[in-house]
DNA sequence: CTGTTAGCGCGTTCAA
DNA sequence: TTGAACGCGCTAACAG
């Protein structure tokens, strides 16, 4: 049975001085004599003390936590974001506590409720694809919880966010298939809920637009993500008179199914019909039949810039500047990437 | 700029009563009088009162998290056992922190002390496939802090576990290869240091011997799990006189990298060469030529169970009991499931 | 049934 | 340069 943890009392009471003097000397303040902040430091470091992290917690009036929230933690992207996220919370003594909201609305509300009442310093979300409504997230400015959106942004006024602008992947996208001779380039798009969603058909017109290439409405075509949504619009596009010969899907995981559709009805990947995505899954690289090229978004690097984002409000929580901050927000460009 | 947060303080002077009637009253103790109880509550909802966690934590000397080490959260093994951990620990009322040790020792080394820093309540480790020596855990008996090991088991005596016991899946995969008649089937194997890598041993000479099939040294191999040892391991077994007819893999992912070799050979997959394997990678899915079938192991019912197992030793952490305790552990019966 | 009190570990006044 | 004292929010032991 060991005894319990030593603590600054305990420490004060060997060294026959004042806890706080204790306290100070381990923080090294100022006015502390040379001669016992090392004899405070000494027996500290004998003890093997370590401060009480809960106690700290308490007074501080902070749990030194973020919560993250995101769809789900078996898409690369997310499980790459969250380690982006974690690295850098770690280096300033932030812990992360994760929620998977399964694309879930229901559940992505029940957990920022939680997490509120758990007390967490601030929150990082990537919303489920099928919430539209935010008032579970307007609802933590009134507690002063710190919020920021990377990745799947809503559609809301005023927010503050870490993306990845398409417009450079997306160019380079078409640019590439139509060095490639390609003419008909069709979009799988995903669902209309989604930022990304509207981003990615602006960004195809305008791509399209710049070579010249004329937007056909029937080559757009989407998705609600799921293999047999997929599948359908994938059907929807290969029963044209004229088939596209190249397909630009939402990301890896539409573009596996699109073309798990292609290859049961014959036809050739990346021969009568190109594809191109975004993401890049690792998985990839074990394909018989990848993408051509993906367009990066950099998950590690979001998340990353993300926490940094939220750890720089959570300092200022409680200072008028932070009241009157305008909305932040910070993308990165994406790149085209052929494997 | 919106007020502090309600207090039992707070609730106590609006309703002329002693701070420690509201804390009884919130907790239903049964010494409370019906109507007070009412009014506290009532009072409270008005408020949104919440409990104060980190004071609770103060007070009760207990963070509620648990800290969970692991290899990669790309794995989908590891994703899936995380899930595991976390629903289990949320229905405790328990945090989850991670820490990545990207299979690196010294990696693992300073989580593990940053997270006895932090006074986590508990950990839930899968160690590094190159950690051999065992010091930074059994650092944590001196703390006082409980350890439960999940799939990757050190080593060592005295230690609580949850893992996968690989017997019957193994049997199950010779016996379905012996049904397709093969009769030399060969074993790329892991790092010694593991646990798993014995084990796969063992059950692979019991299976063989089972189907009357005598082992064979040179159908033996090992990787240390990167794809570059496994395209050597793979290759030894093609360079073979007579080459193996099936091989059972370490994992999906030795798999897949030996796939990719037999490929570059033009090797007929699961034609000339039929391939088995362990953990059931969802890609597979995708895959032109994935293994014929995969052992499961059930990393969500492992993570879940490893959770339970730890939060039990936490609630019991100060009684004699938990000091009296003899080493638990937990198995879950593999089994092969066909693509 | 309810109130009073003490104290968890720490940082931070205010005094000396 | 140091110490004494207070309080953060909550629980629990003790006292009515």
């Amino acid at each position: 049975m060991d005894k319990k943890l030593p603590t600054i009392k305990e420490i004060a009471k060997r060294l026959n001085i004042s806890i706080s003097t204790v306290s100070r000397a381990l923080h090294d303040h100022h006015s502390i004599g040379l001669r016992t902040k090392m004899r405070v430091r000494q027996l500290a470091e004998e003890l093997n003390y370590e401060p009480n992290k809960t106690a700290i917690n308490f007074k501080q009036g902070k749990t030194f936590i973020i919560g993250v929230i995101l769809p789900n933690l078996s898409e690369s992207f997310f499980s790459s974001a969250i380690s982006g996220i974690e690295d850098f919370a770690n280096t300033q003594n932030y812990n992360v506590v994760l929620g998977q909201s399964h694309d879930d609305k229901e559940r992505e509300i029940s957990i920022v409720k939680a997490m509120k009442n758990q007390r967490v310093d601030g929150m990082l979300v990537s919303v489920a694809k099928n919430t539209t409504s935010y008032e579970h997230f307007a609802m933590l400015r009134k507690y002063n919880i710190p919020l920021v959106f990377f990745d799947r942004i809503p559609d809301m006024a005023n927010i503050n966010y870490v993306a990845c602008k398409l417009e450079n992947g997306m160019q380079q996208a078409i640019q590439y298939l139509v060095r490639k001779k390609h003419k008909h380039i069709a979009l799988i798009n995903g669902p209309e809920t989604l930022v990304a969603t509207r981003e990615r058909l602006d960004c195809y017109i305008a791509a399209l637009k710049n070579s010249n290439i004329e937007t056909d409405e029937k080559y757009i075509v989407s998705t609600d993500l799921t293999a047999e949504k997929t599948h359908e619009a994938m059907k929807k596009l290969i029963a044209l008179e004229q088939k596209p010969t190249a397909i630009i899907a939402f990301n890896d995981y539409v573009a596996l199914d699109a073309i798990q559709l292609a290859k049961k009805e014959k036809i050739k990947i990346n021969k009568e019909i190109s594809f191109v995505s975004f993401a890049n899954l690792p998985i990839c690289n074990y394909m018989e039949n990848p993408p051509l090229a993906s367009v990066e978004q950099f998950p590690y690097q979001q998340g990353q810039k993300a926490a940094e984002m939220l750890l720089k409000m959570v300092g200022t929580r409680n200072s008028v500047s932070a009241q009157e901050t305008v909305a932040m927000n910070y993308t990165i460009d994406s790149k085209l990437e052929t494997h």
